[in-house]
DNA sequence: CGGTACCTTGAGCGGCTTCAACTCAAGTGG
DNA sequence: CCACTTGAGTTGAAGCCGCTCAAGGTACCG
C-alpha cells in the first residue's frame, strides 16, 4: 500500500485547466478507480451534520445541494450537473445536504484518499485549490444576485446559468422543479412561474413542456441580468 | 484539514490553525517580509476589472468589499477587520472593489510570490486552500442569510458575527455605517435602523452611541438568527 | 385512460423599500 | 464660543414587489 506521490521542489506538471477533470488525474496519480454509484430521484447523497467521507463528480442526471431553516425554509446553494465535481468543502462534518433531483450516476472517491495526496502531491493539493476557487466565484455571483437583485433578474441569471451549463440541441432540459428554481434563486415558485410565462408573452423563450425552454433572445436576457 | 504535513521524508513542520497568521508563516518560509501600507478612510485598496496583485492581512482598522451594479445598488460581500487576510482568490482580473471604511494599516505581499511559492511549497498550497475554505463557508452562511432570512434574522445575524469578530471590553467599536450594514445584508439601511431600534426597545441591545453596541441577550439573538 | 405531481394564474396581503422630515454629533470658521 | 455645514442616524407615511392562499390547468406515468 506504499503509493509514493512525492514530488520534488520545483517540478510542474501540467494540468487540465477545468477541475472536472479531477476525477481522472487523481486517479491516474493515485493508481485507482473512482467507485460508480447510483441516486434514484430523490435520493439523498448526503445530509447536514453527516461525515464527510466522500467526493463525488457527477456522470449524469443532476444534484442539489441545499440547507433548511429549522421552519422549513430552504436554500439551495447549487446544483450539480454531469461533469461538476462537488462534495468537497474541507470540512469534517457537511453543512449542507445533497440529493438527487432526477435519477443520477456520479463517481466517487473517499475524501481522506484526496487530502493524503494532496499533503504530498502539488498537483492534487492544486485541484482542489482550484476546485475551492471556482466554487468561491459561483457563490460570489449568487450573494450578488441573492442580496441586490430583482426577480426578473435572477430569473435571467439563471436562465443564462443552465443555458451554458445544460448542453441540449435546442431547448434546455430542465432537470429541476419550479420550487426548486425558486430555492435556489430566493423566491417562490409562483414568481419564478410568473417571471418565466412575462418572459415566453415577451418572445424571449420557448416551452416544450415546462421543463424543456428554448432561449430566443440571449441578448435581452443578458442585459436583464445586469 | 490536517495541521502538519509531510514536507521532505520524516520531517514534519507544524502549523498554526489559522490561516490569519498566513503572513508570518509564509514571509518566514520565503524570507520576506511583507510590505506595509497605510489605507485613509474612504482610500481604494482594489477595484473590480483591476489586476489582482496584491494579497493583503489588516493590520488595524476596517476594509469592505464589495460589488456595485450598472445602476447603483450595492452588495458587500466582506468586511475584512484586524487579523483578516484578503485579497486573495485565485484570479487575475478583480472581481469585487474594496476600500477603506476606517483608517486601515495592512501588509501586502505580492500574489506571485505567494502562487510561485504555492507551486514548490506545500504549506504555501495548503494555506491557500484553507483560505479559500475560510471563505467558501462564510460565503455559504451569506447566500443563507441573503436567500431566505428576514430582516430581523439578517440584523441578529450580523450583530452576532461582530460580536464574536470584534473584540471590545463591553461594546462591540462598528467600523461601518448603516449604509454599509444594509449593503452587506441585503437591507435599506432604514430598515436595519429600524430592526436595531426594535432590539434597543425589547432590551437586547444597548447603545453608546449609533456605533458602539452592547449585547444584552445574546440567547435571544440566536434564537432570532432563525 | 385516470391519478398525481407539477405548473400557471389570480386576488389580496404584508414586509421591506422609498421618500421625506427631523435629530444628533463632529468639524469649521467667524 | 457659537452659527453654520455636513454626514449619519432615526422615525414616519405611503407604495410596491414578491409572498400567501386558492383555484384551475397541464403533463407525465402508471
Amino acid at each position: 500500500m506504499a503509493i509514493s506521490l512525492a514530488r520534488q521542489a520545483g517540478e510542474v506538471i501540467s494540468l487540465p485547466k477545468n477541475p472536472s477533470d479531477m476525477f481522472s488525474v487523481v486517479a491516474h496519480r493515485l493508481g485507482i478507480t473512482p467507485a460508480a454509484a447510483r441516486f434514484e430521484k430523490h435520493a439523498e447523497v448526503y445530509w447536514e451534520d453527516g461525515p464527510a467521507d466522500h467526493v463525488y463528480q457527477v456522470v449524469s442526471g443532476a444534484i442539489r445541494n441545499y440547507k433548511l431553516l429549522s421552519d422549513g425554509r430552504c436554500q439551495i446553494t447549487a446544483f450539480y450537473l454531469p461533469g461538476d465535481v462537488f462534495g468537497y468543502d474541507g470540512e469534517d462534518q457537511r453543512q449542507t445536504s445533497a440529493d438527487a433531483i432526477a435519477d443520477t450516476s456520479v463517481r466517487t472517491v473517499k475524501r481522506r484518499l484526496l487530502e493524503n495526496a494532496a499533503t504530498s502531491d502539488l498537483t492534487v493539493a492544486h485541484y482542489l485549490l482550484d476546485l475551492a476557487t471556482e466554487n468561491l466565484k459561483h457563490q460570489r455571483d449568487q450573494i450578488i444576485l441573492l442580496g441586490r437583485k430583482t426577480a426578473a433578474e435572477r430569473v435571467a441569471a439563471f436562465l443564462l446559468e443552465m443555458d451554458s451549463r445544460l448542453k441540449g440541441d435546442e431547448s434546455m432540459p430542465l432537470p429541476m422543479c419550479r420550487r426548486d428554481i425558486g430555492d435556489y434563486l430566493g423566491l417562490t415558485l409562483e414568481t419564478v412561474s410568473r417571471v418565466l410565462s412575462l418572459l415566453h408573452g415577451a418572445g424571449v423563450l420557448d416551452f416544450a413542456g415546462a421543463r424543456h425552454i428554448t432561449l430566443r433572445n440571449r441578448t435581452q436576457l443578458l442585459s436583464m441580468e445586469h
